[in-house]
DNA sequence: TTATAAATAAGAAACGTTCTCGTTTAGAAA
DNA sequence: TTTCTAAACGAGAACGTTTCTTATTTATAA
């Protein structure tokens, strides 16, 4: 029964690519991954949904690496690791910000924290030996 | 005896001016802010001197707040607080992430960290009240 | 069938950033 | 002083990522 929307929706598959990953993907990565089922998906969609997803919480953008900005289909906090030499962002599932962190913050700014964000950066064990491997 | 080397050296006001503040400007606030003492400074001479700064660690990136790379001079870790409203960029000195952190990172990736960087984001007070003030 | 609105593809445009190249500057050497 | 060299720079072209525009396609309803 998968004839039917066949063609149709390439945003549900944007979003579902996005949670079923843990690869941390900036839009051109979901790009190349979907044009294996949506040969004709286009780059514009990717960007205009991510957009939309993100404007409606659904997904959360980490930032960018090297510039590019990379997604995240798991809204629950949680920390990550990015390595410097080959770019991948992987998750931290046992480090977590102490909730305290935030009623601070919030007494110190005077402000609403709607978010925090905790990354490590270096290198990965495959990185460590050769330049970039 | 300022007029010795006045309009030479425009790369030690970038460094000095990110030292001197704490706004954690964009390549184009520095830009800005330069030209009212140096009028025929260039963004190119900007953009060059903070990836210099920043290759040999005399300052430090924050990463971008809506597409647009922010620097901070002050290179010891600490904590900030981006508002979405009106993209200031503030540090939380008060708060710290603890050093213990590392060890496990280290520990669960087998990897190298080089630094981390944690970041609170919400809005600052004068932005609670407007949509932008 | 026709009408309408949302989703999309294609590519142009915009934006931030980097690169290229010719010029300027400082300092050294003659 | 004049000449030479290397670093710093200004101007603007080039680049890569992201957003926007426009026409087309699709789903649904009338």
């Amino acid at each position: 029964m998968e004839t039917t929307t066949k063609q149709f929706r390439k945003r549900n598959a944007i979003l579902n690519y996005l949670r079923s990953t843990d690869t941390h993907p900036s839009a051109e990565m979901v790009y190349n991954h979907l044009k294996q089922e949506y040969p004709d998906i286009s780059l514009g969609t990717v960007y205009r949904n991510l957009a939309m997803f993100k404007e409606k919480g659904e997904i959360m953008s980490l930032g960018t690496v090297n510039g590019v900005e990379r997604f995240d289909g798991n809204t629950m906090p949680h920390v990550h690791f990015v390595c410097t030499g080959c770019e991948a962002v992987s998750d931290l599932p046992q480090i977590a910000v102490p909730e305290e962190l935030n009623r601070e913050v919030t007494a110190q700014t005077g402000g609403k924290i709607n978010m925090c964000q905790l990354t490590f950066v270096g290198q990965c064990n495959q990185c460590i030996g050769g330049e970039n491997g």
